[in-house]
DNA sequence: TTCATTTCTTGATGTACATCAATGCACAGG
DNA sequence: CCTGTGCATTGATGTACATCAAGAAATGAA
């Protein structure tokens, strides 16, 4: 476990690394996203300060996520082995939740959904990154956002 | 912490409910599911024995999931206070990977390939459930998932 | 067994979102 | 200042899957 300074842009994590670890984001933002057989990225997760990212394949597998960094952050690096990981036992109960409302909103919601789902819930990241970074995130395209948003504007 | 047998068909927990509990499956089989806005339900997790199955929401939180019996089945119940569940950190670090292999297929796969993954890691839930379940878990309706079948049938 | 109920399949049609292509815009570097 | 480069928007079209409706097959109860 030891203190690292990350430049924006800089990689931390490749799909098929080895003996991953995880991230505690302390200042800056995060994000982890995969790559289908069609070239395409979706972003996995976003971690602004305070949180967690991980890939949570174990050591010995090839991990499926690439995480890079969004802005100049400091984070703290921690070994991956489920001792230190059951130390943590609240950071974890919460990500099980996050992942739970993440599986719940994919499978039931559709996009405009899943867009107000999500400013609601991570109001500070849509200022930070691009849309077509959020479009990602929700499993849509940038064009597909930016007709769920003019929408929303009509709407009002 | 107790053990419980519940019959084929037996509601453990409705949405809304609080205080709810942990399922470790003993012998048979458990479901977890949603029913959205529209009215369609969808499945969350199947729990076969030596599974645990739970909605991660907190204690004092009204909860999201349906939980119910497929099969006649024994199960142990486990208080959802987050001392005794670091206690299982293993199985916690088990439910991660496939939450995160769950929202990777979500997210970057089309319905055939979400198929096929589920027969390769889940193949004993293909004959003990209807395939109407097995579509609401890939997020599909029953007669999409026909028509997958139909063509991997041809396929070969 | 028979009958009722549920499940699976198939076809016709609808729709949310993807893809492709063009345009406009902002910002960074020269 | 101009000029590129990435981002957002818009329109036209394509496609994966949903919905609806009907029939066939499997399942279960009496």
């Amino acid at each position: 476990m030891k203190k690292i300074t990350v430049k924006k842009g800089q990689v931390l994590q490749k799909k098929g690394d080895l003996n991953t670890k995880i991230f505690q984001v302390e200042s800056g933002l995060l994000r982890s996203y995969l790559i289908d057989k069609k070239g395409k990225e979706h972003i996995y997760q976003f971690a602004p300060e305070k949180h967690i990212i991980a890939d949570t394949t174990p050591n010995d597998e090839p991990c499926d996520l690439f995480i890079d960094c969004l802005e100049d952050s400091l984070i703290i690096q921690i070994e991956k082995d489920f001792n230190s990981l059951s130390k943590t036992p609240l950071k974890l109960a919460k990500r099980l939740r996050v992942l739970q409302k993440r599986i719940v909103m994919l499978m039931s919601s559709a996009a405009i959904e899943r867009y107000e789902h999500f400013i609601a819930t991570y109001p500070s990241i849509i200022q930070r990154v691009p849309q077509r970074m959020i479009a990602s995130y929700l499993g849509i395209t940038p064009e597909a956002l930016s007709r769920v948003r003019k929408e929303i504007f009509l709407r009002k």
